[in-house]
DNA sequence: CCGCTGCCATGACGAAGATCATGTTAATCC
DNA sequence: GGATTAACATGATCTTCGTCATGGCAGCGG
């Protein structure tokens, strides 16, 4: 892994699409000052469950997820980040180990910023603060909505409803309908939903069957998102 | 229901146990200024899931139970809360509806802060609102294990953590073993961790012949903790 | 007192989904 | 080229747990 080059905060676009965007000057200094810019290839850890926390990250390019481990081994995928994001917050602030994993789904580039020289911000920047709090109070609405999800729907419904998920955060519009940009393995989907490989499978085939996808490879693309709505009971976009 | 007096923040006993401990003098009396108190009988609900937030609850006495209802009206309990507490909070941070509905669980005394009133004190006092996203940070913490808990472990290893866990948040040592002080129906109990009120009853059955709990109507002693921790396949105390 | 309601309890049954097994395909490595 | 591995796919079976039914019991209102 040859040493990349050092990012600059003041330039970086994918600041300005999470809680840093909003971030003056001076902190961008900080920040730019106690920072290192690491690059990872698919499938390496940037930090595991249970590790301590030194640092915050902020992904300047590339999808990181971010799995727990539960007691045979299985994964319980809980976010997905991408750029802009920040990485391993939670557990800085909560002073705790990391509670989950992140694995690069993509190649990615992610700077970290030394945690003694994050927390003086959040102390100057009230802005900050909110913009983290708000995050949070976000993410947890999402946890939330997941536990409470795989406690009462049926695998079919769960899978309709993160595939409606997926294509509002990650879908792009083409000819035939709007595609997932976001490549996941049949076994990461199933993760997302608690449910096994085999019957992710057997559902992303249904679902093709009955015309309302369209896969290729790893590539999902909805041709009938109100077929979707339907099966998962939701009122959502 | 007839008015109940306004209750002193500054005075607050209960208010020392949550994030608002360490509120300076000044941010206290805003606080006072801007606030009602009421009393609600167990059983009814301080808000509803899908309504506005106006304001910040602040519980002095009593026990809460937050709700999450499904497509078929199961409830979810995301989180119970007791003095000290804050309530509604992350509605009004996320600028969202409420995402889940808050349901006294018995005779409680709660104070609602204007909104207008607090987010100034955020802004003021840096201190405060790390407390506030310590308090988040641990509280998605939480709800993702829940999630990753539902998914993956059978209703018996649920209870057991959910036992175990009710033991250390709620446990009062006595004669026999840790009683839980908390007086949950079984069906709150099942929608904590997502099963049935009738599997519910069974465990508790199976624990009680095994000698591993006591039950007496509502009130649940463990007896044998490492039978639990077995059971439930944890390393956690 | 009687009937009603809410909560607890238990049994019988069935469906949903996990598990196990097997096969295919494509990519990678010697 | 053949061997190996990882991901996808599908069928057969088995287990867990939800559903349905029924009953007991305490409390409450008429």
């Amino acid at each position: 892994m040859n040493k990349p080059t050092k990012l600059d905060c003041d330039a970086c676009s994918s600041r300005l699409l999470g809680v840093l965007c909003n971030l003056e000057s001076e902190g961008i200094g900080e920040c730019n000052e106690h920072k290192t810019t690491n690059y990872y290839k698919k499938g390496q850890v940037i930090f595991y469950e249970g590790n301590q926390a030194y640092g915050l990250y902020c992904v300047f390019s590339g999808r990181v997820k971010l799995y727990k481990t539960g007691v045979d081994g299985r994964q319980q995928i809980v976010r997905i980040t991408g750029p802009g994001d920040l990485l391993g917050y939670r557990s800085l602030f909560a002073d705790e180990p990391y509670s989950a994993t992140a694995e690069a789904l993509e190649d990615a580039t992610i700077c970290c910023i030394d945690k003694n020289a994050f927390f003086p911000l959040l102390n100057k920047n009230p802005d900050l603060s909110l913009s983290v709090i708000k995050k949070l109070s976000m993410e947890l609405r999402h946890a939330e909505e997941l536990a409470t999800s795989i406690a009462q729907r049926s695998v079919r419904e769960r899978m309709a409803e993160l595939l409606l998920m997926l294509k509002g955060a990650y879908g792009k519009p083409g000819k035939k309908g709007i595609t997932i940009d976001l490549q996941l393995s049949r076994e990461e989907l199933a993760e997302m939903i608690g449910i096994t490989q085999e019957t992710a499978i057997r559902l992303l085939s249904e679902f093709k069957k009955d015309g309302i996808i369209e896969v290729q490879e790893r590539n999902i693309t909805i041709l009938n998102p109100k077929a979707l709505l339907e099966t998962a009971r939701i009122e959502e976009t």
